[in-house]
DNA sequence: GCTTGCGTTAGAGCGCGCTCGAAGCGCTAC
DNA sequence: GTAGCGCTTCGAGCGCGCTCTAACGCAAGC
């Protein structure tokens, strides 16, 4: 199962644009070509696509992605740096959550007082 | 009681650059001045900005705390509009927290795997 | 054989939200 | 009086993550 770039944009949500920058600054890598030059996604680079979607959209910077990527390249003796790597990560984000969840309470008691008929 | 433009800066997390920005675009307005010509803040200046912060870390756009300071500025025949504002915003909020939870999920999973021995 | 359409590359440009720099003024300390 | 600091304005610059353009190639359809 083969697919071209834009099977993999409309599957994953990345524009064809985006997966050539992502290849180009090292994201993606190994990118099979068909015979006129084509890239031909396997699904692993499905998989790595979409798993790169999820760092993304929890505001992981490129630099630590490109970071994680390597290690994935450089094989199993970066598991213990690639899982230290995604623990940071997520404890950003959980802090990330609960402080959106803190703001939306503010925001959420500002409706209420509107809804009461508090102006100001 | 009155503060000078660091106070507020430190107050708030904002840097003076930032807060004398967020008055060149109007997202603050009617800021008073000593003899001198340097901005004092009163303490309505004070919440209002710390509101702004609540609005920009749960990623409301400028043009729409625009919009709002506006609605605020016309006085509260717009509170039904202020409140339809903030409710949508709530609800993007909210859908980005469940996007976030989701993704962190799948980040868990992964950590799971490598702890236990999946290399992949 | 020529148009249409999708692919390729390298590099420029963009939108957002700041962030900084330059030039100048007034106050305070020495 | 002069050095230094922090404030002022206005406009330029920046960092991130794309996003688009230009110029071209191949291949299928009419």
């Amino acid at each position: 199962m083969e697919l071209g770039i834009q099977d993999v944009a409309q599957q994953t949500g990345i524009s064809a644009h985006t997966l050539r920058y992502y290849e180009r600054i090292g994201l993606i890598v190994d990118v099979a070509r068909d015979d006129i030059g084509h890239r031909r996604y396997g699904e692993d680079d499905l998989r790595w696509v979409e798993f790169l979607t999820k760092l993304r959209a929890t505001g992981m910077p490129i630099q630590q992605m490109l970071r994680y990527a390597e290690l994935m390249r450089l094989g199993r003796d970066t598991v213990v740096e690639r899982t230290d790597l995604l623990v940071e990560h997520r404890e950003r984000v959980a802090e990330q959550i609960a402080e959106l969840q803190a703001h939306l309470a503010v925001i959420d008691h500002k409706i209420v007082n509107y809804r009461a008929g508090v102006y100001g």
